[in-house]
DNA sequence: TACTACATCTCGCAT
DNA sequence: ATGCGAGGTGTAGTA
């Protein structure tokens, strides 16, 4: 496809609200939050009807370079190849292409509007364990209301039956040192608010690493074995063990 | 497009190792870390050639659904529609799709091999604060050999005119309080190694949150205002004109 | 393989 | 707008 052809059909697009996906061979550069070259190759590019950009290389998950939704385009002819000016929203990033070949193009407005749905998040955890609570300890009563302006943004809250304030973070993956050190924070601050030191941390976690369990267990917190429901398998009693050590 | 020769395209694609990209009508559905599901709408299909798929609506920026590099393809003929089901090189996730119309197709065999090099990241933060140490403090001084085993990731490690280990962690944005949390933890990690109390912090970002600010005050550590370099600053007059704020 | 931390992270929510 | 934390995070580096 001849270059202006293709810069027809883009603006085209833009205008109609079409989606155009093109295979083509550019070199590609970044500019703006960090500064990104990529040399010539072969690329797809997708620009979507809302303006969100995105060039990939023929392999690999993420895209190389890309602009959020509400991108404008500008060209540029150059001796053997146009440049393509694309600009954020904000005007704040730009990603620019020397085009050299249009290989392929498709264009045309899709009609969509649906939101997925998403089961197994770390809330359907924190959920599953207000529903059973014995998934922390035979004695966790939690409590009705949630902490959530105060301390920051805790799983679950509730005690246990000697007086103690327990505070649950659920992670849905191994909890690493940073999620130990995030309960740590909650902990501390619920101290500090409640003026008492009778407060205490569980990790609701399918797995604690070495050394966030080390941390786990200097500070004096514990580890109950807890992993996200997914929707398949609704609140199955086979959980029901719980590895507090 | 016939929902058949759709199937003959794709297979006939992956066997040429040949990148695909469809706009299609369809239900799609993720099994595997999570469950979800997505009503019928207009998407974007990409099967790379190395076996990457991408499920995109047409406007945001991330994939709806995707399978990493390896995944593999099989297809069931239903009444009215055809099942897609994509499945992880480890056979661990799914991707389901009800594909009830192919609008348009591409497919073809993309040259690349070409690798992006980037700048403004935090590796560029911690050079140019080991070549420029005043950046940090009048008397800060950069320890040559870097603590990557023992202590963790150390982005600077040096120490200042008082016979304190300064330990520098730098952000590229604002810090937050994870981020303040992190340093601490190296800190006190070098504290119990090196058998000493006079080991201090520096946090090195363009700003800090006004809590994690709390935090580093609290725990006697700096804050020193320093911006990750970029290394291409320079853009062409149509650009400059645009990007002026 | 597991752990750790960065990322142009993105996204949503709440202040 | 900013702060904060989750994410099917993905990706790279290292032990």
């Amino acid at each position: 496809m001849e270059l202006v052809d293709f810069i027809k059909h883009l603006r085209d697009a833009q205008e109609k609200q079409q989606c155009v996906v093109a295979m083509i061979n550019c070199t590609s550069a970044y500019s703006g939050r960090a500064e990104a070259f990529l040399p010539r190759g072969d690329r797809i590019l997708v620009l979507k009807q809302d303006g969100t950009l995105l060039i990939h290389q023929p392999e690999g998950n993420s895209a190389v370079h890309y602009l959020k939704p509400g991108c404008s385009i500008n060209f540029e002819k150059e001796a053997d190849h146009y440049l393509l000016h694309a600009r954020s929203a904000d005007g704040k990033e730009f990603v620019d292409l020397e085009l050299f070949r249009v290989h392929d193009l498709l264009r045309r407005k899709l009609d969509d509007g649906q939101k997925q749905v998403l089961h197994g998040t770390e809330k359907d955890m924190s959920d599953m364990i207000k529903a059973q609570p014995e998934l922390i300890s035979p004695d966790f009563k939690p409590l009705s209301r949630e902490e959530h302006t105060k301390v920051g943004f805790i799983d679950v809250f509730g005690h246990d039956g000697e007086g103690n304030l327990v505070i649950v973070e659920c992670k849905r993956y191994s909890a690493s040192l940073a999620c130990v050190t995030q309960l740590r924070r909650y902990v501390k601050k619920m101290m500090q608010l409640r003026g008492t030191q009778n407060v205490t941390g569980v990790m609701a976690a399918p797995a604690v690493t070495p050394n966030a369990m080390e941390l786990l267990k200097e500070w004096g917190y514990a580890w109950a074995r807890v992993e996200a429901p997914k929707r398949m398998e609704r609140y199955d009693k086979s959980q029901k063990r719980l590895g507090e050590y």
